[in-house]
DNA sequence: GTCTATAGAGTGATAGAC
DNA sequence: GTCTATCACTCTATAGAC
């Protein structure tokens, strides 16, 4: 046999949702051997820092398919307003309306976060950055605060719906960030909020 | 030797900060043995459950501090609105303005949500309700909308917080939080959400 | 003696590295 | 697949308060 397939493209995508599922450290080799269906020596093969660049290398599949998904289309799009929208949906099929962790936000929370601290650091700048210049181009005043309380409401509603077992947290932070988004803020919403 | 004091009562907030900075399969037994001081024998005296009761323990006293000094002041506060605001003061001290994660927000993003799902439910479901309560008796309208948002905020801070390694984001969700309840809310702000 | 709090050697299982 | 380290956990032994 041999020769069967098989790439580091291939298994990345297993990897991710065995991380999303049982975390770093609940994520052994045996059961990522078992999900692969590749030995140990394969593994080893194709990432010789084992687990952690396993992990590194997942973190950097999401952080491209973000920028090619979300941030660059956020940075580009002639109606900023419109790809805000738009990314939002996206955001919201990837995270499956909320049955799907944010892996690099649960590696934040972890004890894993300083091993990864740059890419997920990263990973949550280049979001707001994204989301602040199509805001800011959108002629949205406070356009990074603006993008940092969406980014806020995304996160905190993957984390109430899995706390509390159901959706509606999550998709209805999509819709508040939604409606955020397109409304001229005419009151003092964001005056005295610390910087 | 023996007799030394140490009570459950004693090491349970030692527990905590393990749990917290280490997660529940990163808090290994020897590194609790060696920071709370006790021997394995006597951990497993306290906690004839092992590993799983310990972290239940403290999810308990988790809940028993915010019972106390969250849940029931909202609920029974003869100024609600004078209450959401002193909570969220305290909510603040407890998490360190975003030095300090949410263990229970940790754990429903790792896998040992099922482990623990109903204590993880009843933390989140009791402390948006009674948020409710007291936005209801302030007479807002939509009250566990906004109740869920003000969690929502708070959780997403404290991930943005630590994914960005800055207290702002965090800090300014109890801002906005506190504006949120605060402001009479007059746009179509909460109009066609997701129920 | 009984009970509670303690220590820690020793158990099998399983981890990640190679 | 083999390796060693470490995991959660068990068990025996102890000291002192009653």
């Amino acid at each position: 046999m041999a020769r069967l397939v098989a790439e580091r493209a291939d298994i990345l995508p297993v990897l991710a949702e065995l991380f999303r599922e049982h975390g770093y450290e609940g994520a052994s080799l045996s059961l990522i051997s078992e999900r692969t269906g590749l030995g140990k020596g394969s593994l080893y093969h194709f990432f010789p820092g084992g687990k952690e660049e396993m992990a590194a290398a997942v973190l950097d599949e999401i952080d491209g398919w973000f920028e090619a998904n979300i941030f660059r289309p956020l940075r580009e799009a002639a109606d900023p307003l419109a790809a805000v929208v738009a990314t939002l949906d996206a955001t919201d099929a990837y995270f499956r309306s909320g049955r799907r962790v944010c892996l690099v936000g649960a590696f934040a929370l972890s004890d894993t976060r300083d091993r990864f601290a740059q890419a997920i650091s990263g990973y949550f700048a280049a979001w707001r950055d994204a989301l602040a210049d199509a805001l800011e181009r959108a002629g949205r005043p406070a356009a990074t605060d603006l993008a940092e309380e969406i980014l806020t409401a995304l996160q905190g509603g993957l984390v109430l719906a899995r706390a509390l077992d159901e959706l509606g947290p999550f998709q209805r932070s999509v819709a508040r960030s939604k409606h955020i988004a397109r409304t001229e803020v005419s009151d003092a919403r964001w005056s005295g909020l610390p910087q």
